[in-house]
DNA sequence: CACAAACGGTTGCGCACGCAACTGTCTGGA
DNA sequence: TCCAGACAGTTGCGTGCGCAACCGTTTGTG
């Protein structure tokens, strides 16, 4: 792999901040992926609406996939899938017959239970590299960046 | 989508790294898919393989595959759809007759000089919703998180 | 009141993906 | 020198994905 020499423009791919994040994202999400997927059998769609629909309570299949930008057929389909596994349940909206409010079954918050504090510390440890000013930089960035892409309100 | 009001540990996602990192990942790399799809009909993998390629030449798919963390099979089949296209070449490696050098072709560096401004363009977009205080505490976070997971050797 | 358009959610379909197994090549230790 | 294991890259296979089309429901505009 030797140094580029094309005359032009050049991308220097490692400095490039869309590919960084994706990198990045990849990276720490297949991190995540060894306590959910090894632990509870959750495959990445299913563990998102469980933590989604485990912090609110009565959302939407249709507010889970706003909220985390996953397609709606992806997110029926894990919540089908989590429904047959007893983990959350559906109920049919009084105001609006279309839609279907979800909550975790008994056995669905017991995971919950679970998940959560190995999230909560496998998060801790990748943050560790940073000071906490560094940190708090860096959430910074997140948070301008999320506000612009309008990921903010969601 | 009601408060939650479960007992124990909650996860609240708005502020929980690895989400935000993947929903800003799909978001942003799906703005910059729009350069690439649309004008140049290049996929995600292929677009990967010809920044990685325009900026290294004679690297392998090896090396592709570990820069930017696609899996080798996925890296292989953008390889065969490029060549398909004319935009890269192959050549194989005298020292080591396993790997293939690859490199663009001319059709290649053509679109890869129309596409680098293009990518650029955008990244500068995104990033303008930060001050350059701001921009320099993000990128240093980035910095410590590939360092830290082992990213920055690539 | 009616009907078209929008919306929540599901499903059929084709495709790209990851896994594992394979081929061919290189390497290192007995 | 030989052979087992590692490695670069490809491919068959099953699966999960996104798209588009669909169903049933609601909304809003005439």
């Amino acid at each position: 792999m030797t140094a580029r020499s094309t005359r032009g423009a050049s991308l220097r791919l490692s400095g490039f901040v869309p590919f960084r994040l994706n990198r990045l994202a990849v990276e720490v999400s297949h991190h995540l992926s060894v306590i959910y997927r090894g632990r509870f059998a959750l495959e990445i769609p299913e563990w998102r609406v469980m933590a989604t629909v485990g912090q609110y309570q009565d959302s939407t299949a249709q507010q889970v996939a706003a909220s985390t930008r996953m397609h709606k057929t992806r997110v029926s389909r894990a919540i089908a899938h989590l429904r047959k596994r007893g983990l959350i349940e559906r109920l049919a909206s009084r105001s609006d017959r279309r839609e279907m409010h979800l909550r975790l079954s008994r056995a669905g918050r017991r995971m919950y239970a679970q998940l959560v504090p190995l999230a909560l510390a496998r998060e801790r440890a990748l943050l560790e590299c940073m000071s906490v000013a560094e940190r708090r930089g860096f959430v910074t960035g997140l948070d301008r960046l999320e506000e612009s892409l309008g990921l903010r309100k969601l």
